[in-house]
DNA sequence: ACCCAGGACTGAT
DNA sequence: ATCAGTCATGGG
């Protein structure tokens, strides 16, 4: 079925690209549906509409329909002050050495929607299973707009999908969180939009109300949908570097504790070090050298609304 | 077969 | 408020 959309002028945009690096930025488990060319260009979406990037020297080239300047550095978070944001953390050899891994991995500024849908559907899912789901509810609910191009349905539209359909797109037992998400944002019980106008903790709160939704996605949704960059999920894998970092493996550390440790040690942009923490311990093989795999502790199932972070 | 995965929800204390 | 069980599915 050929698209209906009306043609869009295609644009070609050259910014700035300032030491972003795309392949460490698009595969950090935050954006769950750009694909690597070949030729290591990168396709993907930005606020919707389809695109290609890629970095030429210092600039960050982009090319798709209606793409705007404006539109491409906030997503790509050009427009944060990275110099500030170094200069912010505290003195400590982890986290420079996470820093050296990949100096150019930044924080994305993604669609809520969209990013609200991924991480429901991270919760106990490997990063390459989130793909395939975000892939799976394109095809089977979004428009297609080219070839094997499909957007991303919106929530009216999942909000009247069959379960069993969504079940169909690999959600297990996440299907029904989705589906009731879906309803309560098509429905307006949660806006979006006013989320983004919140203070920090009260626009948590909000979030934790969707379906779905506890502490460790709400604040993976601030930090790469809504650009807080105060915000610092831990999941499984930031439990386990701050145990055996900072606290030398000790299996009583509760991840409140930790929360509260890194609120404090980490600084007012603590997204960026766990950002930059969460990428180095998995994907370089000589970091946590000496470090056995401690079992590690359940999180405790409290919606935690005291601290921030 | 076994353990793990960018957890959240429910019900019992 | 905290704790253990449960929830599906695919990778290694």
């Amino acid at each position: 079925m050929k698209s209906l959309e009306p043609e869009l002028p295609q644009v070609s945009l050259s910014l700035l690209g300032h030491g972003i690096d795309l392949d460490a930025t698009l595969t950090s488990g935050q954006t769950f549906s750009w694909k690597r060319n070949a030729d290591g260009r990168w396709r993907g979406w930005i606020d919707g509409r389809p695109c290609l990037v890629w970095t030429q020297g210092d600039a960050l080239r982009a090319v798709g329909p209606s793409l705007t300047h404006a539109a491409v550095t906030r997503y790509f978070g050009l427009d944060v002050p990275m110099r500030e944001v170094f200069a912010s953390f505290p003195s400590d050899p982890w986290l420079d050495r996470a820093r050296a891994f990949a100096p150019g991995l930044r924080i994305l500024r993604q669609e809520p929607w969209e990013t609200l849908c991924n991480f429901i559907s991270s919760s106990l899912k490997q990063i390459v299973q989130i793909q395939q789901i975000n892939h799976d509810l394109r095809h089977a609910f979004g428009r297609q707009i080219g070839e094997e191009l499909y957007s991303f349905p919106d929530a009216a539209r999942l909000a009247l999908a069959p379960e069993s359909q969504l079940r169909a797109c690999r959600l297990g037992f996440r299907a029904k969180h989705l589906f009731t998400a879906a309803r309560q944002i098509a429905s307006g019980e949660v806006l979006l939009e006013r989320v983004a106008t919140l203070p920090t903790v009260e626009a948590r709160e909000e979030l934790m109300r969707i379906r779905g939704v506890g502490a460790k996605v709400a604040n993976c949704i601030l930090l790469f949908a809504y650009g807080r960059i105060e915000a610092f999920p831990i999941d499984v894998w930031v439990e386990r570097v701050l145990r055996r970092l900072y606290f030398n493996d000790r299996p009583s550390v509760t991840t409140e504790r930790m929360r509260i440790f890194a609120d404090r040690h980490f600084g007012p942009y603590r997204g960026y070090a766990q950002q930059f923490l969460f990428h180095w311990i998995r994907k370089d093989p000589k970091a946590l050298p000496e470090g056995r795999k401690v079992p590690v502790k359940k999180a405790s199932a409290a919606r935690v609304r005291a601290t921030s972070g």
